[in-house]
DNA sequence: TTCGAATATTGTCGGTGTCAATATAAGCGC
DNA sequence: GCGCTTATATTGACACCGACAATATTCGAA
């Protein structure tokens, strides 16, 4: 008597609920034993349904990498468009890819996978985006003088290399030992920056007697 | 009459045969698409063969990754030692990372593959030997004055974030477009060290005019 | 209402990591 | 030489995986 089917066909939002479950997946897992067949069970869905809305393993993963990048970006542009002086909105868009990449580790993995070795994967338009408004500032900062003699484009890949250097470490070696606690302090970010930079840290260096 | 046996049982070297095939397959392959059994196939042995010299898989990356970092500490100590003056000491360390990376692309993907989110891999005590060849040029160039009010360090790491992020980005995004184009000149590596240490380029900027 | 398209299902295939049981070879005391 | 232990390799099996094919169900528009 009762209609209840065996399943709900068209249940809605499978690949919505599928997104969700891989990056829940992700903060417990490896991309390696994530799989296309645990998450369609996790949703209660059979193991082939994932296949109408990803062609591909492949296009799940880069699904969620845009999705990462998104929220990337609107993280970042936040973060600078709270602040007004030029140091203070470097920093702050700095800061936040950092912080965005610890808090967000499932998404950084998938983001910054390693490609396969022939094909060339380009940083999506959003990655782009991403360095772009480290690069606007920087621009800012030396068409109103504050910076001299550095070419911005350059400089802003280089900061880029250094913020992206220290999350991957993070990443892929723990981030209790080794060398990076050598980097603890409170502010290793503005430090950093005042020596690339090349500027004299406001703060009185007590560390020298 | 042939004497001639189905197989070699203890052939020998098969560990040394192993590893030499995954290193291989790894320049064409993915580290997710090369597999125990390919592997044992591409030597001439039988799909369990391995497991006589390795645990798990995983023991196969854990001794690729160990003889990679042998590989690079090697090759950077030789190129430092060749040098006399501080600051090619260490800028030849510096690109000596960089050139490995590029050169060893496959050897890179295992020694910097993301650890499982719960555990923690300490980076090898070979890698933090790495990094402790840069730290002891910069305490060098420190004590003898070539440096001022740098903890050796702190910059140390920072300078191995800006290398790191350099060569993960060339792993991970592929380096013909993009925004390392950007930083692709001759010697990337000497702006990059002479941007971060603070020094003037003695060679005549060019570009402003 | 009918029919095609979208969605989901079951069934199947070759491939994979890894365990178990078995077979072969080498080393060594005798 | 002989026998024992141990290292090494083999076959066999199992559950799991990604992906393809064929089928079933539902929705929406003509």
């Amino acid at each position: 008597m009762s209609k209840e089917k065996t399943r709900d066909y068209h249940r809605g939002g499978v690949r919505m609920d599928l997104i969700r479950a891989a990056v829940e997946a992700l903060k417990t897992q490896t991309l390696e034993s994530v799989s296309m067949r645990k998450l369609a069970a996790a949703i209660g869905v059979s193991h082939n349904a994932p296949y109408m809305h990803f062609d591909d393993k492949e296009a799940l993963w880069q699904a969620i990498s845009d999705a990462g990048f998104e929220l990337l970006i609107e993280r970042i542009a936040l973060d600078i468009e709270a602040r007004t002086l030029w140091m203070d909105r470097l920093k702050a868009g700095c800061t936040a890819y950092v912080k965005f990449a610890e808090e967000n580790r499932e998404y950084m993995l998938v983001m910054f996978r390693p490609a396969t070795p022939g094909t060339v994967r380009a940083l999506s338009p959003k990655g782009t985006e991403a360095l772009n408004l480290l690069e606007r500032e920087l621009a800012e900062a030396v068409s109103k003088g504050h910076l001299t003699d550095t070419d911005p484009e350059k400089l802003a890949v280089l900061i880029w290399f250094m913020l992206h250097g220290l999350t991957m470490a993070q990443l892929q070696i723990g981030g209790e030992r080794g060398p990076l606690v050598k980097m603890a302090g409170d502010d290793r970010i503005g430090w950093m920056l005042d020596q690339v930079l090349g500027i004299q840290s406001q703060d009185a260096d007590v560390s020298s007697h």
